[in-house]
DNA sequence: ATTATCTATAGATCTATAGATAATGC
DNA sequence: ATTATCTATAGATCTATAGATAATGC
């Protein structure tokens, strides 16, 4: 019954890292105890020996997501060549992004909840809201095609909506007008119209 | 006890009226029967001879909301004279807005629970959408200061990306950076910066 | 001996239903 | 007589706690 002490810190990166995905599926009060630690093979009546309270595991669970988010758009700025920001833009509002919510940007998964949530909470978005600008604005001035300057506070605000929107109609064809348009607004229209294959 | 015919309906739309607001307040969990009820001087006994389910209240609140925003959108662009796009983007990006979740734009306040829910929901939020769209379109056209040319789907997303990021942080000058930008973004920043006190 | 996890359960809350109550509508 | 609303409650579920169990760590 009992594992070693590695294991069990083990177990509990496992919990806060299997919490950030189903958070985002199923929203904060969508999942319960029992699924959150059954999804790594454990019961809920040890919960408590790891965490404060499901609040105190929300919050652990935001702030990895956003750290691994932000680490990955970075990486993206570094290996993407001449135009990091289509990398990020192109792949942010992709069809594949808007299907898979589990692994996608937190702020159009749980955004809403969030804000109703504890400002421990808030301030762990913040935080991660104050990365992404960094990373974005990094890309914009390695991006060497040059394209109307904009506020990266602009482009991820139109990132976040067109998402979110595009998660909000059922008709295939009006969710990929409302992702093209703002890939189209944010990195120009001008070189392939449906890269958005992915 | 029992009520006139006529009252019983009043109290049937007050209730949905209220749910509109108590929903965007606190999320569709965050709300339960004896709130939504309890909200217009009812007992939640008398839900079920209401409504089929919380569910179905809640495609009906949404509707509700979706209409009367639509409507209230539709009347700014006939009677704010000669720039009706800039009437509608700054106030939808003012503190006022961002401040009082429960009457504002149903988008960034239930968008990531609406999502989840039944597919009912989404077929009344994509409903919602197209008519905002409409009239965003209509309001472009209205709108004599010529501006680069913006999609309705980009006005709508830069909207309501900003006004959810907005609400995801502590740091007042974050979030009217974030509000502000966006308003730039959209109406052009040529004509008053701190147009935001409403 | 300590402790990571388990089983079991308390206590609160939430949706939904059943039956009582009292006023309307015919 | 019908019915809009009320009180009361069933049944499920959820967070949190208590105590048992069995393996680690000294």
């Amino acid at each position: 019954m009992r594992v070693s002490r590695a294991q069990a810190e083990e177990n509990r990166q496992a919990v806060i890292e299997s919490a950030g995905q189903l958070f985002r599926q199923h929203g904060f009060d969508g999942v319960g105890l029992n699924d959150l630690m059954g999804a790594v093979g454990l019961t809920q009546g040890g919960f408590y020996k790891q965490f404060k309270s499901k609040d105190d595991l929300a919050v652990q669970a935001c702030d990895r997501v956003l750290a691994v988010s932000a680490e990955r758009l970075t990486r993206m700025v570094d290996d993407s060549g001449d135009d990091p920001l289509a990398a990020i833009v192109s792949q942010y509002l992709s069809c594949t992004h808007r299907d898979r919510i589990g692994e996608g940007c937190i702020f159009p998964a749980l955004g809403t909840d969030a804000a109703r949530h504890s400002p421990e909470l808030i301030r762990s978005f913040e935080a991660g809201i104050r990365s992404y600008l960094k990373v974005l604005d990094r890309a914009a001035e390695a991006s060497s095609p040059d394209r109307p300057e904009k506020d990266p506070t602009v482009v991820l605000s139109t990132m976040v909506g067109a998402l979110l929107l595009s998660r909000l109609v059922e008709d295939e064809a009006l969710s990929r007008r409302i992702l093209d348009a703002a890939t189209r607004s944010l990195i120009g229209g001008n070189d392939s119209p449906e890269a958005d294959a992915r």
